[in-house]
DNA sequence: ACCTGAACACCGTTCAAGT
DNA sequence: ACCTGAACACCGTTCAAGT
């Protein structure tokens, strides 16, 4: 006898992504979105297969996000000014929503098919504003590491609490960057 | 009646470091440190606090030999060179060690006084390298930041299992660092 | 077909009791 | 002074049973 669902596989996602959200990846405890789905914590495995699943399905929806994010906070008009919007951007989103950030690049979830097929999309804005300024395809992958590079290790050494010798924290970055994309 | 102590506030840090080495931060469970002391998980709160003081104690003790072995490391006829194997040495550390890698740069021990102290005293090496290179003191505090940002920044994309798309990846870090040294 | 209660092994932590 | 056993609340996960 089927009984109706009380939930969804979407809906517990999104939940997952606000519990992270606002109280980080260790707080997404199997009974804390049950509740907030309306289940106990066992049917939670009708929709996941563990934790690390639900965990990677919140993951993939958030690097979709924060790519469309950076793609319409993508504005300027020399190319230049482009991609110091995007870089600008990427850090607003870091700073802004730390524990998503921290989400999308947690290492056990690397493996996951879909968030690798998500990253691998998430890094074509990236090149296509590259190109866009002028970095030729052959160099394109060396110069999107290092580009990529120094904006994850500038959010994730601000999120690291380091940086914290006082001095223009903002104008390092700008520096960094301009000094990044005269490549 | 006193009884003989069994281990040590060391022993237990050193345990906890090989543990995290070997099988990373999560495997650092009270059990697992107690067992390999010979005591019990109840006894190991008579030496530290709690979990986390424990393991921010390891992280002070790594970040303390990850700037010796940055020290060690460091050599080369030019300022230049000895930045290059700076770097060349920070990149191998967190590869070879990623989990110890991984814990000094835990967001939550950053409070932890023994880490900012750690922390602070670990980017001397490198202010002295960048001094020996040119770099003003005025500006020590915005390149040393760039640097930093993009050397975790490389190391933790390697680690996350980024940089997948084929390529060179050690030309990519050899041509961002000179870019960056350039300033 | 989906949900639940009960159970299991495993966490960190506390505390009274042992020596 | 240090260690232990027992206990607690809380994890993730499994499974037989309910509808």
């Amino acid at each position: 006898m089927p009984t109706p669902p009380k939930t969804s596989r979407d809906e517990l996602i999104e939940i997952a992504c606000s519990i992270v959200q606002a109280r980080g990846a260790d707080a997404l405890t199997i009974a804390a979105v049950a509740a907030e789905a309306g289940i106990k914590g066992p049917s939670l495995y009708k929709h996941f297969a563990d934790r690390n699943a639900l965990l990677s399905a919140a993951a993939t929806v958030v690097i979709h996000r924060f790519v469309a994010t950076l793609r319409s906070e993508t504005n300027g008009r020399s190319p230049k000014q482009r991609l110091q919007a995007m870089a600008a951007s990427y850090r607003r989103f870091a700073a802004r929503s730390p524990h998503l950030y921290q989400l999308m690049y947690k290492p056990e979830l690397a493996a996951d098919p879909g968030i690798a097929e998500a990253s691998r999309l998430g890094v074509q804005p990236l090149f296509e504003e590259l190109h866009a300024a002028g970095v030729p395809a052959k160099r394109m992958l060396i110069v999107g590491r290092i580009v990529v590079a120094y904006l994850h290790g500038f959010v994730g050494m601000e999120a690291g609490l380091a940086f914290r010798l006082g001095g223009d924290v903002d104008l390092a970055f700008e520096e960094g960057l301009r000094t990044i994309l005269d490549l």
